[in-house]
RNA sequence: CGGGGUGUAGCGCAGUUGGUAGCGCACGUGAUUUGGGAUCAUGGGGCCGGGGGUUCGAGUCCCUUCACCCCGACCA
């Protein structure tokens, strides 16, 4: 009664708690027995599976097809791209025995599939007229991390991973920012979530790979979440792999690959973006349960009826609504769908009954609003849309406020800490970078444009872009 | 991998010098309730994280191991 944060720690004060606190007590995950691992629970999965079902229609309409490839890759495979081994090497999960006996050559679990579907890429690619060719799979991957936490990093995860083939580097790296743009549209549209995207640095980039693409959403803390990630591949890949074609020329050549992920991590960014000290927010276009119906005095003549009524009503419109009917009391629920970030709850009672009217309470605002009955379900469609509209200006102007522009060292590092996110100039200087990384822990996030006109924030040589710098997740 | 912390009922915790394992919430049943976490009655629920040791006797003491959380370092 005196509590209404649902014993979740203090947003405010402690954030990592929090973040624990509301992905446990909301239901959307909980610990597997094994180290690092975590069962993605049913509230949980449901917002994957609107994750994965969004994404599907975009990828379809780039010309791109689902499979699946085996999780078991040989080890050989992996050590044919040299910095691919060295930047995975630390973390993958490998098989020795199996079937009773050792094996004559140990398997490694997937951390990525570039390596196998090279392979069979290298199989199925002949000539130009097979290209471009683009698959996508839908699994888990592994990747032996020494800390964790859910959704954000554990040991298996579940994502998608697009790999494309193009006959010439250009296209391979129009597809690269094709899908970049993808995601960072689905991350405003389905999440609310806008994000800084654009090109890694160096230092930065996927093991292996020409350039890298990131869409970096920033959190309540500051940190930054490396949401998704877009790789032009080159040839680097074809070569590991032999993927090799006749070109138009009719020459032999190796193709020029890209790979492109979004993973589970994206339900930790949405926790950590739009939460708040009652729990989670979700998005409407995201949220499993969008609307709950809460009876008010149930056992009174006519309340139940009507409420069916209205979650008929609801569904039929292909709203995602729910009616909890059960014997908690009316308060307990509010604070309860409150927790799980339903984005709208109508409360029916004998006196709105007589009204023609559900009392409808927006979780983003915790505004409260008369619905008319009658036509519910439009009401209803709008509110939902005013929602998600305004949770996505809440979100970019968070953004907007945590980023810093500065020419300043001192000043970088000082606003960093703070949990902000500077913007500076830099040489480009892989060095430079390092020796700012190993100085202060901060990191580059993704370059936001180019230009030689400035000095490089910390060596004061002439600058090659304007980078974002930040702490991460 | 370093530093700090925690493992006792589903959750949160108490458990004294070693002596029959407890409390609150949650859960089952019945009733009364219902507009911001209801009340009464009555029930069920335990490998005290695991293994080893000391002891007549261990939740408690010793050794060991595992897991999780928080803060760093490293990585999606």
């Amino acid at each position: 009664m005196n509590n209404f944060v649902n014993d979740i720690a203090d947003i405010n004060k402690d954030f990592a708690q929090w973040y624990t606190d509301v992905v446990l007590k909301t239901e959307m995950v909980d610990y597997g027995p094994v180290k690092g691992t975590m069962v993605i629970r049913p509230y949980g999965y449901a917002i994957w599976e609107l994750i994965q079902d969004y994404f599907n229609k975009e990828f379809k309409k780039c010309g791109v097809k689902n499979a699946y490839f085996p999780m078991f890759i040989p080890e050989s495979f992996l050590k044919r791209e040299a910095e691919h081994v060295e930047g995975f090497a630390p973390e993958v999960a490998v098989v020795t025995y199996a079937g009773g006996q050792e094996l004559s050559e140990k398997l490694v679990v997937r951390p990525t599939s570039e390596t196998i579907i090279g392979e069979m890429f290298s199989k199925w690619i002949k000539s130009y007229r097979d290209l471009p060719y683009k698959i996508n799979q839908w699994c888990n991957v592994v990747r032996w991390e020494k800390t964790t936490r859910p959704f954000l990093r554990t040991s298996e995860f579940l994502w998608q991973e697009g790999h494309t083939v193009q006959a010439s580097a250009d296209d391979a790296e129009k597809d690269a920012l094709e899908m970049l743009k993808i995601y960072s549209n689905g991350l405003r549209n389905l999440l609310a979530i806008p994000t800084l995207t654009g090109r890694k640095t160096e230092n930065e980039k996927f093991a292996g790979a020409v350039a890298t693409y990131s869409m970096e959403a920033v959190m309540k803390d500051g940190k930054c979440l490396q949401s998704g990630t877009t790789h032009n591949l080159g040839q680097n890949f074809s070569r590991a792999s032999n993927i090799k074609f006749l070109n138009k020329d009719e020459k032999l050549d190796y193709a020029f690959t890209s790979s492109w992920g979004v993973s589970t991590r994206l339900i930790g960014a949405l926790v950590m973006v739009h939460g708040d000290e009652r729990g989670l927010r979700l998005p409407p276009h995201i949220a499993p349960i969008q609307v709950v119906i809460i009876p008010i005095a149930s056992k009174k003549e006519g309340v139940v009826e009507k409420c069916n009524e209205v979650l008929d009503a609801l569904k039929k419109a292909g709203i995602r609504a729910e009616l909890d009917n059960s014997n908690n009391t009316p308060g307990w629920k509010f604070n309860e769908y409150e927790m799980k970030g339903v984005p709208l709850r109508l409360e029916i009672g004998p006196r709105d009954i007589e009204n023609g009217v559900a009392v409808a309470v927006r979780r983003d605002t915790h505004e409260k609003l008369n619905l008319n009955l009658a036509k519910i379900d439009k009401e209803v469609n709008k509110t939902l849309e005013e929602i998600q509209e305004n949770m996505l200006l809440q979100a970019e102007s968070n953004l907007k406020s945590a980023i810093v522009e500065t020419d300043d060292f001192n000043t970088l590092v000082e606003e960093v800490n703070k949990g902000k996110v500077a913007l500076a100039y830099h040489c480009g200087d892989s060095a430079c970078e390092t020796e700012i990384k190993n100085k202060t822990t901060i990191k580059t996030r993704v370059i936001e444009s180019y230009s030689t006109a400035h000095k490089c924030i910390f060596c004061g040589k002439k600058s090659k872009y304007r980078v974002y710098f930040g702490k991460q997740y």
